[in-house]
DNA sequence: TATATACGGAACTTGCCAGTTTCGGATACC
DNA sequence: GGTATCCGAAACTGGCAAGTTCCGTATATA
């Protein structure tokens, strides 16, 4: 049971000291490959990493197991790739809202495609949870793919708002970037309660807005300043 | 499955009225219990559900396989059971510091006990994080023993601050209250840093305080107001 | 002291799952 | 078309852990 975490050569193999193979027959389907990690993400987000076997991926990814073993030499090791393919998915720190306004920038980050990656994310850390501190490899790929991600987004908005002035250039902003993150895999995966746009809101108005010195808006919270419909999405 | 959540000897030394049978032989040692589910309570919090056996549980305890099998009908409920327990040890509700501040009373929480004793809560949380959503038994315990503790503690404290004044009434109490324990989970359990008195207080006063309007002292943060040494305890 | 029960330890049974092998069929290169 | 390789399916192996049974011993009641 424990993980493989051998630094394998991934697929390439003894290399052909003098010709070019050049090689006959036919060519592995690497488009397969994605499907695999998809499938392996799924039953990640379902059951864990504990609760995950080979079988499941191959049946939900309509692959043979040993097409699976073909690909990566483990469990392990097809798990972290698998991890690690969620990194190119969802968030871009390149192209970030902007809005004029921090309330606006993070509001905006709430669109129902950016919740749903993000709650499957969630689902999938807290799958690997308990595995997290036995496999540094994995725990990397986590950090990489998930947290690192979002937290850079996070700090890129915060520090938008200081150098226009908006908020004091002395807040804490490695710890405020952490408050979401923190909070809503606290919600998902502990408390077990959705974490919805109405929730997201309340942590932006209740908690890190007053935290880095602005007032929320006096109203309803949460009704206005979402510029698009809930159907509008990307 | 049968739940089977007793924290305490179920056959109680009250004698049956009539037909008194009046046992016979060697009594079931039920000291025996705790050590039993302190064993588990450690095994969880360093290797996780998946990763505990019964061996190694009847291993720690010094005692046999078998005598888990004669007092818990299954690892489920006994890691249910064990989680149950840690309910009645760290947190009191009812005997919490009171400063007249409530960054006073935010600080004096922090005790090398205390914070040793969330620790072992949030390790023995991430061991179950993948088992939550499947057991509600287990969910049911987890809330019970180590989230609604926390939350009714900082609860009290931020009502207490409402009540005297120091912070506005309509500050989101509910939402405030989960931003700690939130916040040193994925600490401890996602980027696998240390929960210490620093970052406790780079919370308090980097979030918590200016959250609810409340400002920081201004110099060196959390040298100050710790009014007993590091090696206070309670 | 006699008896009934609990105890720790160890052997045992059972089932699951990681990983391997085999096979008939499909497919890309020559 | 020939051939080497990949594919999915299924059978197979080996190890590990949940749960059970048995045994010699310890201990509380009568």
């Amino acid at each position: 049971m424990p993980l493989e975490t051998t630094t394998t050569a991934p697929d390439a193999a003894v290399p052909a000291p003098d010709a070019a193979p050049a090689r006959l027959g036919r060519r592995r389907d690497h488009s397969r490959d994605a499907d695999i990690l998809d499938a392996a993400i799924e039953v990640l987000a379902e059951v864990g990493y504990d609760g995950m076997t080979m079988e499941m991926v191959a049946g939900r990814a309509k692959a043979g197991k040993a097409t699976l073993y073909r690909r990566w030499p483990s469990k392990g090791e097809l798990v972290v790739d698998a991890v690690a393919c969620m990194k190119s998915k969802g968030l871009d720190a390149d192209h970030l809202p902007d809005t004029g306004t921090l309330r606006g920038d993070l509001v905006a980050m709430i669109k129902p495609r950016a919740v749903e990656d993000a709650d499957r994310k969630l689902r999938v850390m807290g799958g690997l949870m308990s595995v997290i501190s036995r496999s540094p490899e994995l725990a990397e790929a986590i950090s990489s793919a998930i947290v690192e991600p979002r937290a850079e987004v996070n700090r890129r908005l915060f520090q938008r708002a200081i150098d226009r002035g908006e908020i004091a250039a002395d807040c804490d902003v490695a710890t405020i970037s952490m408050v979401a993150p923190s909070m809503t895999a606290y919600r998902l995966l502990v408390t077990q309660r959705p974490v919805d746009r109405d929730y997201l809101i309340a942590i932006i108005d209740g908690v890190v807005l007053p935290a880095v010195g602005l007032k929320p808006p006096a109203g309803d919270p949460g009704a206005q300043a979402a510029p698009l419909g809930p159907l509008a999405d990307d």
